[in-house]
DNA sequence: TTGAAAGCGGTACCAT
DNA sequence: ATGGTACCGCTTTCAA
């Protein structure tokens, strides 16, 4: 049958006791008798049960990674940082030690977000990290953080990862993208190029990044003294861009630019604009936020805000596995760089040294 | 502190058993007394915990999917498609039932599979599902199928989906995408077209996704009659199929088409031919295989052999929950499509009706 | 239909 | 430095 800690306790001619002892390496035990502990956990290819482990320590080595779209890179990235970040936890032996991290796909949706939340606090969580904006809805942020205080006080650590923290939760370590910051330079840059007539693809609108990211935009354009474009909302996927961008057009045959508010939708505005025959940059310039290998460096014309996913992932990890100290006030703010590619994106006719 | 059953049974006036038995459902109760059960349940916002059931029942509500790279969305596809098919299994109670799909992140080390395999043993899993192409070496073959019989001896489902069965592996259920097929179907598409000069950007040389897809190319052109084109070996990623692509024009300056072992490797080697002042199709085709909806709707103009990732991901979450019976012999094999997108791509000066 | 109680496999405190 | 041994919270016979 299954081989357990009693029976490589007896194979050594130990008590169970030392044996834990030994596993976990939290207390000292002659060299002599690890040596023969060991070896019995080699010979009868000892695994520990973890349920029984985590039911009697009252946790469990799970850590669990929440994403909104697992088949999008923005998360991937971030998810697969974090995921190393964990892994380097512990040693390689048969024992303790190692943490397993898991990624949840909740599909955007709150009702998924909150049962695997409540999965993970069955399965008494060592940690979760939350990735990506979330919903602005008061109900599910009442409900998201009344969750996270009975896992905080449940002993799992929270941590949120490219969202604002939740109004009124203290327990929660956060790193927050600057999203205004990032989407008002996108736009500073169009201007700069001499754009005037610019329209903005949004996510979805109840989500904190598609606000913060228009606010931004509409700020760099009250700065100038620009007229705001024309807009429309969507998902954040290829085929919401898709649409938005004919909606846009319509609205404003004249624009010279678009700012999409993720790489994914840039994708589909692109397509679009080819579509109608229309060339990029030449026609119409087009901006993205993310700065994902995979859609970016297929269009290298677009201009793109960077966000630093794979270094908040590695952060995000480290803060649930408590290896790096929480951030001030539980919050820090991981800046957002801007890209410029291949081509600099004037409009048509605007001279080439204008605007600085 | 925290609820436990206990609680809730004297809450409701029970017995521990009687609580056990209306969260499970998985034996007769007083309709009275259920109702009584829940409410206690719902009063005390009682969640049970899920080691100590694990360690009771001997068996967990987690499943494990394994992936080579979490930010190729050609596994955030597969793995996610998975996850929802998993969802769908329990109520949505706060009693027992949902399963816990999480994915985990190999990255292609044959090391960190078997980490990971141990960790879900560890966890006493009710299933894992391996996705993606295998490492060929004979060593970590036999090291996995030994480990996949124990898991599969303690009672975890097994499933491998995009890749080939175990050499002497009789637990484990296959999924295998065709990947010879697609192979031989896309560079016949390119022979069709009139191109005789057709290079390959291969995978790392290991794989048994690489290896497959080589076979299939070099199978067409043998049935052709045309000599075989340069090759070059790389990782599945971007910067892979960019410097492959240097080499591949050196060695033969005069391709005219050229084949990628994955869309991500594509989209390099479209990158490539830009900076090159190459333009696609018109000097230099290119193809795919993947039809991941990210890089390939950025090009085009790339023909692209389409796996059914999302479907196979469906079932392999199916395998993994018993709700799709096994397939017969225990493989099934998903054919590989052909997509041709918006250009013909036929090498310069071949006549537009050639090749049928 | 319901209750009582014996584990499940470790952990950690208390002795020695 | 090591052993003995009560739990941890739930599942599952066996009885009633």
């Amino acid at each position: 049958m299954t081989v357990t800690l009693a029976d490589v306790a007896d194979r050594a001619g130990v008590s169970p006791a030392t044996v834990s002892r030994v596993l976990n390496g939290n207390y000292p035990v002659a060299a002599a008798t690890r040596e023969r502990v060991l070896a019995a956990v080699d010979e009868l290819d000892y695994v520990p049960n973890g349920p029984a482990s985590s039911l009697a320590a009252a946790t469990s080595d799970l850590v669990g990674i929440l994403v909104n779209d697992i088949a999008d890179p923005f998360f991937g990235i971030m998810a697969g940082a974090a995921q190393s970040a964990i892994g380097e936890g512990g040693p390689g032996r048969a024992g303790g030690g190692e943490k397993l991290a898991v990624v949840c796909n909740t599909g955007g949706s709150p009702e998924r977000e909150l049962t695997y939340l409540t999965l993970l606090q069955r399965q008494r969580a060592a940690a979760v990290i939350l990735t990506g904006g979330s919903l602005e809805d008061p109900g599910h942020l009442a409900a998201t953080a009344a969750k996270l205080a009975r896992l905080a006080d449940g002993g799992t650590r929270v941590v949120l990862c490219g969202r604002p923290p939740l109004p009124g939760d203290t327990t929660a370590a956060t790193l927050a993208f600057d999203n205004r910051a990032g989407a008002r330079r996108l736009t500073e840059h169009l201007l700069e190029l001499g754009h005037r007539r610019i329209g903005y693809v949004a996510g979805p609108a109840d989500r904190t990044t598609t606000r913060h990211r228009l606010e931004g935009h509409r700020a760099a354009l009250a700065a100038a003294g620009v007229p705001e474009g024309p807009a429309a909302h969507g998902r954040y996927d290829r085929s919401s861009g898709y649409e938005a961008t004919s909606e846009l057009l319509r609205l404003d045959p004249e624009l010279t630019a678009i700012v999409a508010a993720n790489d994914t939708v840039a994708l589909g505005v692109c397509a679009a604009l080819r579509d109608r025959g229309l060339s990029i940059p030449d026609d119409v310039s087009v901006a993205g936020f993310d700065d994902l290998p995979f859609s970016v460096d297929a269009v290298p014309a677009l201009t793109t805000v960077r966000l630093p996913l794979h270094e908040a992932g590695v952060r995000a990890g480290r803060l649930a596995l408590g290896t790096e100290p929480a951030p001030p006030g539980g919050l820090a703010t991981v800046p957002a760089e801007l890209v410029v590619r291949g081509s600099t994106g004037r409009p048509r006719g605007w001279p080439a040294d204008a605007g600085g």
